[in-house]
DNA sequence: TTGACTCCCATAATATCCCATGATAATCCA
DNA sequence: TGGATTATCATGGGATATTATGGGAGTCAA
């Protein structure tokens, strides 16, 4: 089991704890640290997330760009500014921070969607909105995705 | 046997498990994982899945894109946020979400159909009508078809 | 003290483990 | 070859483990 897959809506709790599901805790602990880091996306309203290896791929891809010695701070400023390293409880619970609270308009519910190498934490009401443009966009990508469905008829040709 | 092949119809149990087949079984696990990874169709009211070897394609060509790419997020989530992981049991069995359970209209049993890398899992009477359709549709382009040779798997690929 | 944050335990729902059974298919052997 | 013995398979059900979540009690800092 080595990625984030499914989704799962999850409950904050009265003092702000939420659980990971325990599918994304296997994931995190093969990948040796039981907790997660979080930072806010920078396309939607959504908190990006992943395990220790999310964070070394982004901060290699930082070192080879071989920008200028400014150019690095900046960019690794914007990239690392806002994430959180948060380890989780004996019961598989964080407590988010109120920047990333705020960034999501969580409320009392949360959803978990998995994404393959990351996963992203959402609104449970503005995930349905945002999943309802990517169903269009998948079928319009479909051909780029590989053999998943090239090896049958297409709706279209038999309705 | 490298590919799934055949079909078979299996029954829900009380408790919401179903057997998966066990030449499938046998494919799943030289594929190196005793489970199966489920999603729904993109084109039908069906349960797509197969083993490692469909998940690694999959995963494979989100990998291509590049990390912060505006569409890759939607991508990635129309891939990955209903796919499902599930290993089976000794004896067998998985129990479907609720999600792929609704996708594919499926009540007390269910039509497991193989399809070379990937298998589908119907309802079995939605099936049927699928089939009618399908096999209409053969017959309008069946000109298109070609040599039959062409179109089957080799005999060392299915030994 | 107050609030924020741990750690720990309780619980209900669900999922998984383990064993039993009947049916069918495969094997064996005189 | 044919009949009997074994395996394999799908499925049922009781027992156990896991999961998400609620809440109590202790810690620490302002």
């Amino acid at each position: 089991m080595k990625i984030f897959l499914s989704s799962a809506v999850n409950k904050i709790d009265a003092k702000g704890r939420i659980s990971i599901p325990a599918s994304f805790r296997n994931v995190l602990e093969f990948q040796g640290y039981s907790g997660v880091y979080l930072f806010p996306s920078f396309t939607s309203s959504a908190i990006d997330g992943g395990g220790l290896e999310l964070i070394n791929q982004i901060s290699e891809s930082v070192e080879r760009m071989q920008l200028f010695a400014e150019e690095t701070d900046a960019l690794s400023t914007a990239l690392f500014a806002d994430t959180y390293s948060l380890s989780y409880d004996q019961d598989g619970r964080i407590s988010l921070p109120e920047s990333l609270i705020e960034h999501a308009n969580l409320k009392d519910k949360a959803i978990f969607v998995g994404q393959g190498r990351k996963f992203q934490v959402w609104n449970p009401y503005h995930f349905e909105e945002f999943k309802e443009k990517v169903r269009a966009k998948a079928l319009e990508h479909r051909n780029l995705i590989g053999p998943v469905e090239n090896n049958r008829m297409k709706a279209e040709e038999i309705d």
